[in-house]
DNA sequence: TGAACGATTGAACTACCGTTCAAATGTTTA
DNA sequence: TAAACATTTGAACGGTAGTTCAATCGTTCA
């Protein structure tokens, strides 16, 4: 020990480096978390809320999705392909018209809950 | 009817129409909806959700937490703050620290489910 | 085949968001 | 009280994301 400098508690010291190992140590790795930000940043956007919202009332084409959001059909068609990109979405040709519809178990349930967190404000 | 220019075909017509009110009336409201979108977009930056995962393991000072993050004390203090207006965390003082943990018991059902879903890709 | 329609695409514009940096606040202790 | 430390705050900067607009692709049917 060289001066007074170091008065820092030893005990303090080695309490915080063992809990940032501690937690280092047991959260989910850096990948997986940045996996998950990726999946929620889809749903954080509320064009693409109201899209599977109401995919998840009835499969809708385009122009019907564009009618319930009162938005235009390029940009629901941009937020679209987001949502199949994310693999959230599926689709159905029928002659002119592009159906989609919900492509995912999770997300019924991840809305619910969500949905109820909500209400609790 | 005027002229062939309306050739358009009732039957689907008023089926496109129908949907179009059916899923209206079916989804839940705008403001709702927004609201969710809002909860997620918190959860959709990979600094705050991996300061969740963090506290979901122990609650830890601003400084143990940019040192977990390997980011700056500021950095982590701003996405703080946006986690403390969400309501998803609360704070503890002690002396010079503060402590954070997590506030909300739907944090933990939601990261774990999404965590699910993540890890099936 | 070509006109009409549904949907997609790309570029451009704007607005928003996360980080950095410097300064300020609040708390302890010497 | 002043110095040291933990944290917060505000302004500024750079990058990203959503909408619009115009052009294009794909399908149907006259």
């Amino acid at each position: 020990m060289e001066t007074e400098e170091h008065a820092i508690d030893e005990a303090e010291m080695h309490a915080h480096s063992e809990t940032v190992r501690k937690v280092r140590a047991e959260m989910p790795s850096d990948d997986e978390l940045v996996d998950i930000a990726e999946f929620f940043k889809v749903f954080g956007d509320s064009t693409r809320a109201k899209i599977l919202a109401a995919l998840a009332v009835s499969e809708c084409c385009v122009a019907c999705i564009s009618d319930v959001l009162n938005m235009s059909v390029s940009a629901v068609s941009h937020q679209l392909r987001i949502l199949r990109q994310s693999k959230l979405v599926k689709t159905r040709r029928d002659g002119k018209e592009i159906y989609y519809s919900l492509d995912d178990a999770h997300i019924g349930e991840i809305f619910r809950t969500a949905l109820e967190h909500v209400k609790e404000l």
